[in-house]
DNA sequence: AGTCATTTAGGTAAACATGACCATAAGTGC
DNA sequence: GCACTTATGGTCATGTTTACCTAAATGACT
């Protein structure tokens, strides 16, 4: 046998999408960007945004443009990266698509509803889905869990926890991400004193916000940092339950 | 608009493959398998391992039938996981194909030579092709890069480290596999205490192996545990250079 | 005005982890 | 036995983390 072996049998042709799982933090809670679906298969059941990569376009792009189109938001302001590929046959009825799942980290937008794809979204708690209150098509159930365990990771290692905050933001806006991505409660004198020692996690404006109630709040901007040395552990957590 | 907006314009079609990022540790240096290849485009030239996905045939699975006809290793004795999925129009010259990227990890094996696809493999340290000795074909060097970078990652937080051993192992040889991806020499007494401290890093077979030179040192074998807690950080390396 | 509830901000001591280094153990070759 | 090599274990100063405690700054309430 050659090396060429496996050339004998054609290769497999196929349609690639993109699947966006885009958390954010509302009121505490993590909450993920879901649609309901226009078209069959699964239609009128809940489902990550997404759709299919146009020719010639590039799997970034292609994320970036459906993020648009199903949040009208700029382009360049919130936090996308890649997570995973899946495209076991049979996951679409439609045929053999393979899905290029991405990330998307933002603060609470203002969703515009009318004119876009985004009139079907809705920001979902995280946690109606985990508990099997919703269940999604396909198997984007999968993809939102990886998504959600890929994001819990990323706020021990990096500082895309800012990609959550609407600058300009207090310790406490940030330590409040944290909590609703990890599902802790974290000690506030603690989490404050390991952001403001890695250097280049926040910078501080010299203003504060007027809380209704207690003490003023420093204001801050994301640093130039990406990376958390030390790494903030998850385990440095409060038993409040 | 409606929801349906992007189905007007037709999804691309395209081709999926597969490459693979082996990994291995030689007489302290790390080596990644290449091939020479028999085909144009970059006929001759070096390149990752893969091929494309089958009709039918699920991503992980042709990750796995591509690494056993490269290696003629038994299925699921080495370490598999998805990387990155590459995507770019124009990254392959003969048309719309995406590359599913898998790094994987192993001992130092013995490769079949004759008879399968493995002929036209070559073990290869990685230095020579970081500084440019050897150049890959499509954009097998970044993806490369992307696999090299997660392997160091993977090894300060996961027990993956094992996997490059041939069990039983000592607490020396997994040094080695921390030093070759690492490329920073580790305290050998601080190293070994971090290992022992992890619950279910390695586990003791209580026999001993006898070197060449030197006092004789205990074996293991890989324990259950996936993660470490706490990581093993890079920084604590012996500057010897 | 004074008190209270609330939240921010900053500090402390014990436990723990780390890095640099030293000492001893257990083999081989001579 | 002696020199050499590697494995293993320990020490100690230093830094980090955790679980608290205290003080500061505000609004609400009386």
């Amino acid at each position: 046998m050659s090396k060429t072996v496996h050339q004998r049998r054609p290769p497999a042709s196929l349609t690639a999408a993109v699947d966006l799982v885009i958390f954010t933090v509302r009121d505490g809670r993590l909450h993920v960007l879901l649609i309901e679906r226009g078209n069959m298969p699964y239609r009128g059941e809940a489902a990550l945004p997404g759709g299919f990569v146009r020719d010639g376009e590039a799997l970034d792009a292609a994320a970036r443009r459906e993020l648009r189109e199903e949040t009208g938001v700029a382009d360049d302001s919130l936090h996308l990266e890649q997570l995973h590929a899946y495209g076991d046959p049979g996951r679409d009825p439609r045929g053999r698509i393979i899905s290029i799942a991405y990330l998307a980290l933002g603060p609470d937008l203002p969703m515009p509803q009318a004119g876009t794809d985004a009139s079907a979204a809705h920001w979902t708690p995280v946690s109606s889905i985990l508990d099997g209150q919703i269940t999604l098509a396909f198997d984007h159930e999968k993809i939102l869990r990886d998504g959600l365990e890929r994001a819990r990771s990323q706020l021990e290692h990096t500082t895309i926890a800012t990609a959550f905050c609407m600058e300009p933001f207090t310790i406490a806006d940030l330590r409040q991400i944290y909590e609703a991505v990890w599902g802790l409660p974290l000690d506030p004198s603690n989490f404050r004193r390991k952001v403001m020692k890695t250097e280049g996690f926040v910078i501080p404006i010299g203003e504060r916000r007027l809380p209704d109630v207690g003490r003023p709040a420093g204001l801050f901007r994301r640093g130039l940092a990406e990376t958390l040395t030390p790494p903030l552990t998850r385990s440095g957590s409060v038993d409040l339950m």
